[in-house]
DNA sequence: TTTAAAAAAGGACATTTGTCCCACCCCCTA
DNA sequence: TAGGGGGTGGGACAAATGTCCTTTTTTAAA
């Protein structure tokens, strides 16, 4: 439930090390919000360190989690290729670390290192794959059952997560989640 | 509703005057099956004619349809970066044409063509970037509402796809389906 | 330390959605 | 021509989930 590329950071870091110009480190607070839905941006991030959520807000202020993203993953590319403005928000859970990265160094890089290419390209289709069978578990079975998977890829989620938190990225509400809790446990 | 990714297809079409071995044209009749989940595959599709459906099926035969896919939309790319069998089941709705490549030649036109690259970074980008709305917007919503949005994107889809079609695409039984119709006519 | 705000927990009721039926129509085939 | 299967449509009831509200605890700020 908490998406990781590890492979991906260890080459982020290594290419950091030849071309220190490339990335920015930067730090951001819990809570704190880093990247934000419907704004243009002309760089995008790599989590070096931390946990953060990925969301969309919708005109009713009901946000929807998408995924929580850990070491590794990236976020804000999406909008290098579609120029469009950013699909989600991106806030801070606990304390994160981030490098920073330009589109034009990004694309300069995707052009010239072939690894980095595949590298990107194995990180989406990750996040493609990832989806779909989330989402169909999510819709066939009970809010319990969903718990239950939860608690096997997070034993401690409770202590991680906000039960709000929880309850958007299950899209239910927290009086249901509460419900549920009682029930498996 | 219906993907589509003219770009590519042209592309990929303009590859095969140069490279006539690299791509298999076949037909598909309505309702027959071109990918099954939990298959292994050593070679994908992009389609050059028709509409598929792509859809997961779990253990209690419920089937969730994650998109229905048009012209220039690939499948099966997925498991050329993972190496696992494949995520889902790709069935055509009426007569399909597709492109064939193996994953030696789709990974070697990866590897050497720039332009080939950016277009399946960009189509990989386009499914991310659709997905994460639609998902949001089908949790947040009434059924009611998502009809209405699906009658604005495809008028006539009642007759293009099946209810039981419909409802596994909203990820709602079908008697839930029939009375959001009733409610919205 | 005091106070306000946020998070957590749950009761009572309303609404939505699912489950289980039955019925009808159309097409195909034995 | 009879019968089966798939698609469609809807009634009646059960179950799940949401809405609204109140209370308590925790956290953060003044």
């Amino acid at each position: 439930m908490i998406r990781t590329d590890i492979d991906f950071l260890e080459y982020v870091e290594k290419i950091n090390e030849r071309h220190p110009d490339f990335f920015q480190k930067e730090k951001h607070s819990p809570k704190s919000i880093i990247l934000q839905q419907n704004k243009r941006y002309h760089h995008l991030y790599i989590i070096k360190k931390g946990i953060t959520k990925c969301y969309l807000s919708d005109e009713n202020g009901k946000d929807f989690i998408q995924e929580f993203l850990g070491e590794g993953m990236e976020f804000g590319e999406l909008e290098v290729f579609s120029e469009n403005l950013s699909y989600c928000s991106i806030e801070a859970i606990n304390h994160v670390e981030v490098y920073k990265i330009s589109y034009t160094h990004y694309t300069k890089l995707l052009d010239s290192d072939p690894i980095f290419n595949k590298l990107v390209i194995r990180s989406m289709a990750k996040k493609i794959g990832y989806k779909a069978p989330r989402h169909s578990f999510q819709q066939s079975y009970s809010i319990e059952a969903n718990l239950i998977k939860i608690k096997e890829l997070c034993p401690n989620f409770e202590n991680i997560f906000s039960k709000n938190d929880i309850s958007n990225y299950l899209g239910i509400t927290l009086r249901s989640l509460n419900r549920a809790l009682k029930n498996i446990s």
